[in-house]
DNA sequence: ATGAAAGCGCTAACAG
DNA sequence: CTGTTAGCGCTTTCAT
């Protein structure tokens, strides 16, 4: 208040309020014309002035009066307006299963981290795994003339994905892939994952290594499995197929399910290697149940390092995934691919990482 | 394919594909204009055959005829072009400090499973309590055209809420309020909780209980802090100043912050009554570090019941907070005030409820 | 009940 | 360098 730093002799209208230029009615916000007006230029050479790309096209001079009267007036550009004229939107549609999965903020978050300096702005819906859910939000986001998408909903098959990416839009797959390499991706190395998860409990001592799989229809379910199956023969541990259970959800009720159906086949296993962390901590409760002690009975790996899962009883040991990062990567793509529609189609693999804690132990002794 | 049902005197040019009248460029999509010009009437007659308000002022032949021709031509419109001309963009703005913080998920979540349904669409954006931030984002989705906001960002005094107040486009406060009531608001019965808080560890025979308060710029740091302070007086336990402890963030660092200065003044407390989860977890590690059990040498209670709060070490009791709910009324809210601008005020308080687990227990032994 | 015409706010040729 | 002229796709008077 009170600074004295205005300019003083910004013509006679001081009488007026400077900034305060609309009539009373107020809330009709000013344009491109109202500028123009003041500038006493015409409004295309204050779009000019106002667009960086376009602003070496006028002279100096008059760019920096328009940057100013507009600065003055509070000129806000209406971004639904020049969409209309360039159909581009600078949104972006973000799909997820599910916002409470603790896989997906970060995500999201990543995404946002690196597409707002870029100017854009992320739509985020949620398709609970739905696919009549997941085509109402496409077409949802479509329809408000998103530039792009990235999605965390990819299954293996997915005819839906493959439709849109003919779409005109470039969609980026993040977390999960298709199978198809059609579309560019930023996944884990579920593998590479599944490999120290293995080395570590074949360290501690472990013979007897079960793996409760994750949905079949999902790469991450597939490919650490896949991983799974690998290493145990790379480190010279027999793959006993009655030691893999498949499941067909990520949750914690799957996890015990096939932690008991394991049980029932015998047992026999001092360690298991769970497809992700609620599949892992279902494990444990189901453990529990049957009066086994993680880790002192079995040791139990997760995988996603989720929030809080040092907090868990017992601390998980679990491979982490750095989910902000891959969100991240993501935005990268899809921006790539923005700027050049015919840019190569890439598979960004980023790396994972065990975290030992309390979960694991060496087997008990026979 | 071959469906029979295309009216067939729409001229001579059955040579064409009839559904594909786009020329191979194809990416265009189909516009009013082409409905139009397919179903033999002028574009204004069909934006009013297709808009459920003014279906009434077109006779229900040519509205019918429309419709079908919209639908065979996979008409879809372009919700940009509306806004543009009634400057609505059925995008509500919701803005929350972080994702990544267990509360606001489900709030988010809880916001678009009711917005979803009515037609909007909800643009997410995280704010990290950074004013600056905040502003920008503000600045953003305005620039958006967003039709509302939802921010569960509110600090008690926020100049930047009242500006917005006045700004034309409705705003409702979720979870956190200002001081003043002129911003219509959804909050948990924060008092209350606190209330059963008290009562659960005085029944449980404690008699020296301490508050770890949030930050008191929050209504949430203040009004548990008050609900604290009356229940104690309430259930007849002397409010010890030395056993509140103020906070200037959410989090476990804070948390174990505050307990060490606890501590520090002389301890002799047998309970912590905790202004969020978050807190009290970092009150549990720094008890532990001090040496101290929870719950055998102390009882701790959080707020909020985050998810997997039942599965940390130990079970955490705490205050149910209905995060999803909340995030439901404040859409109502909202709608209701996009319906009629001049609706009341309202101040929604959703109840809480007291999730009693394995944190709390009888005070130890003198 | 329907058509004509204008325009939301902006950008993009095309002139000059 | 800057002004003219259209027009993005839709809605809305105003006529008819």
């Amino acid at each position: 208040m009170g600074r004295p730093s205005r300019s003083p002799g910004a013509g006679t209208r001081d009488i007026m309020s400077p900034v305060e230029a609309d009539p009373v009615r107020g809330r009709e916000s000013t344009t491109l014309r109202d500028v123009a007006a003041a500038a006493g230029v015409h409004p295309a050479t204050v779009s000019r002035a106002l667009n960086p790309d376009t602003r070496k096209l006028v002279s100096s001079g008059t760019a920096q009066r328009v940057l100013n009267v507009a600065t003055e007036l509070g000129y806000r550009p209406n971004p639904i307006a020049r969409g209309l004229k360039t159909s581009r939107s600078y949104t972006i549609g973000v799909l997820v299963p599910d916002l409470r999965n603790p896989l997906f903020p970060p995500i999201a978050r990543g995404i946002e981290d690196r597409l707002e300096p870029a100017g854009y702005t992320s739509l985020l819906a949620n398709t609970d795994n739905d696919p009549e859910r997941e085509r109402l939000s496409f077409e949802a986001l479509r329809a408000r003339q998103v530039d792009g998408y990235i999605t965390a909903s990819a299954r293996r098959e997915h005819p839906l994905l493959q439709e849109l990416a003919g779409n005109g839009r470039p969609l980026i797959l993040v977390n999960r892939a298709t199978d198809d390499a059609g579309l560019p991706s930023v996944t884990p190395d579920d593998s590479d994952g599944m490999r120290q998860a293995v080395e570590h409990v074949a360290a501690l001592g472990h013979r007897r290594v079960a793996h409760l799989a994750g949905p079949f229809e999902l790469s991450t379910g597939v490919h650490r499995q896949q991983g799974f199956v690998r290493s145990m023969e790379a480190v010279g541990l027999a793959v006993d197929h009655d030691l893999i259970v498949s499941g067909s959800l990520f949750t914690e009720a799957e996890g015990a399910r096939q932690c008991r159906e394991l049980l029932g086949r015998g047992g026999g296993f001092t360690a298991v290697l769970a497809g992700n962390d609620l599949l892992a901590l279902g494990c444990i409760d189901a453990l529990r149940e049957a009066g086994l002690d993680c880790p002192r009975d079995v040791s139990v790996v997760g995988f996603n390092d989720m929030d809080w899962s040092e907090r868990f009883a017992p601390p998980l040991t679990t491979v982490r995934v750095p989910h902000h990062r891959l969100g991240i990567a993501a935005a990268d793509l899809l921006l790539e691919r923005l700027a050049d529609a015919a840019a190569d189609v890439r598979h960004v693999v980023l790396p994972v990482e065990l975290i030992v804690r309390g979960s694991t132990a060496p087997p008990p002794d026979r």
